[in-house]
DNA sequence: CTGTTAGCGCTTTCAA
DNA sequence: TTGAAAGCGCTAACAG
């Protein structure tokens, strides 16, 4: 299989390890610097050099070391290091996506980590990222602990865009959802409806975007000049389970809320089966009859693979994650490939679209 | 800032460059050597001493390359590349968000690349993860083209696991989905209820999936001596709305369908749709009594977000894709890890759980 | 406990 | 058009 001295380390050098390019040279009977400029496109090689060189390469399954290039002063490693907070999550595995999308174009390969909304593991991933030299950093922030070590002063000239949430004391290129728009839109066209007792179904204040989408379904009330009900706001579901929960709950109280704004697709979803179950149970109860929770309205941010069949009246703001992914990427390669590298971060918030399920 | 020499380039070498071992050292008054035995772990260095190596490296915000690191021989490059058909469907990301899981555990980062089912750009992912070095490779191959890139022998050494189908003509560890036995039974249960008239709705058969869950329903059909109707089996459909288009002609035969087998999510999802759409059509011609496609049976491969909200009966096979992620990176790390290295490779089938959605 | 030397695989000079 | 030398940042092996 190999090519001569079976056993023996050739040359003195271990073998049985991976080709270098003075394996290959040797091969093809020049030096390595000839392999080299073959490589990187053959400028100023002999045609017949070239083929030589590349019959070496094929015949000895060599790879180009592309750590060992990279090392070199003025080589790109052609990375990019990428965290998102929940890898499983379908949102962020779209933005996911986008990013590696414009990646691609770009030849650059992206390295993925989950940070699991754990800052300290955010701060290793990125500290990893750095010491493998990535070119650029694509965050979601954690929603929670400190986010100091996303400080561009802090990540040794390694560019940064934060995605989806901004991060405190942060100064940075950020991509953001509009969030306070969309959940003060759908707020007011509840309110519009006449609904008085619209629940929130939402996340942690400290996520980012919990906070922004509570501060909408705020302002919508205020404009009108009414308050959020406090027994009717519940916070701090992650999950559809607890979503389904926390709706089961309201749906039991004395005074039920006639509409519910949920802040993501997880407590819409949660919502969608609290509601389901409770027709159920009306229907068993009063067969025949309209169950009442049937009457219930529902507008959640985000959409999900089965919004539009859903079995309760839905509307959602819908975003496309996708973008998200692919604006904050080129984002990220504007201030690597422009001069306008010292501009001063800048923030764009995508636009949202309320959208009537049928 | 910086330390002293404001402009000129200290050292004769390059400024304004990340520091390294060297500058670090220079800053603590110690070698290179004793900042490089402080990083790993300070074994055999004066507390003292390793305290001001410490603070010069948080005052320099230095971060250990990497890249060069992994140049020694002996040192690994702590990487795992992962190439996936398409990073935007939830099944593969959940998938990822399962290898990203165990190569956490193992301290090792994944590379991740989208193949987009093209044979050619899979075969460039892995020759660059190759040559960046990576530990071993988690591929779902490709469903075009001919695979002979990831034959084990090709690889240059570097382990392969192939995950989610196998590859024709590459003896590599794999982890699968017992598609065959879940569609088998599948199709048996609607058979056992007395359809007779079943339709299939699935990927291209060059898809591996695509074939084994069609020799299932085949399979199912022998075992009583039937065989598949041809004009209700549809292949090809690679997302909802061309299922969905496909699903509408099969309720438009004829003799249409009076059950229905479809292969993966995609086209369970278009199903329904168009299902949905014929029942609401049926409605309006003929208000107040059962919509004939209310008798509609489905049974799909795959679960989804909202499976058990299906406005249609729906039976689904359902399977883990974040376990596959995960065996597929154990199998990785055994062979990496483990000295079993040269065992023969390994193909091991996930079990399917045959779920009746409320 | 600490420093010196050498070399991992590659490519940018510079010289032939 | 080609090659030799040097060095990117790091750490084993060997002094001291």
């Amino acid at each position: 299989m190999t090519t001569s001295e079976p056993t023996a380390p050739r040359n003195g050098r271990r073998r049985s390890s991976d080709p270098t390019v003075h394996d290959v040279a040797e091969r093809a009977g020049v030096s390595p610097m000839t392999v080299s400029r073959v490589l990187s496109g053959g400028k100023n090689v002999r045609i017949e050099v070239q083929e030589r060189v590349e019959k070496a390469v094929a015949e000895l399954g060599y790879h180009r070391n592309e750590n060992a290039r990279s090392l070199r002063p003025g080589q790109r490693s052609g990375l990019v290091g990428v965290t998102i907070t929940n890898i499983a999550n379908p949102y962020y595995a779209e933005m996911l996506g986008g990013v590696e999308e414009v990646a691609s174009e770009h030849s650059r390969r992206i390295l993925v980590g989950n940070s699991n909304e754990d800052a300290e593991l955010e701060r290793q991933l990125v500290a990893d990222f750095i010491g493998r030299r990535v070119e650029g950093l694509i965050v979601v922030p954690s929603g929670s602990g400190t986010a100091d070590h996303l400080r561009p002063d802090r990540l040794g000239g390694v560019p940064i865009v934060l995605a989806s949430r901004a991060a405190a004391d942060v100064d940075a290129d950020t991509v953001l959802i509009d969030d306070v728009n969309g959940a003060r839109q759908a707020t007011a066209a509840l309110l519009a409806e006449g609904h008085r007792r619209i629940a929130f179904l939402g996340n942690r204040l400290s996520v980012f975007t919990g906070q922004r989408r509570l501060d909408g379904f705020r302002l919508a009330h205020q404009a009108r000049g009414l308050t959020p009900i406090d027994e009717l706001v519940r916070l701090g579901q992650q999950d559809v389970s607890s979503a389904e929960i926390a709706m089961t709950e309201l749906l039991a109280l004395p005074s039920p809320p006639t509409a519910v704004f949920s802040a993501n697709n997880r407590n819409t979803i949660g919502a969608i089966r609290a509601i389901v179950n409770l027709q159920r149970r009306q229907l068993e109860q009063n067969p025949g009859t309209e169950p009442a929770a049937s009457r219930l309205r529902l507008f959640g941010f985000d959409t999900f693979d089965f919004a539009d069949m859903s079995p309760v009246q839905l509307s959602v703001v819908d975003h496309d994650a996708r973008e998200l992914g692919r604006r904050a990427a080129q984002m990220l390669f504007d201030r690597l490939e422009n001069t306008s590298n010292s501009a001063s971060p800048r923030v764009i918030e995508l636009p949202v679209t309320l959208r009537q399920m049928p």
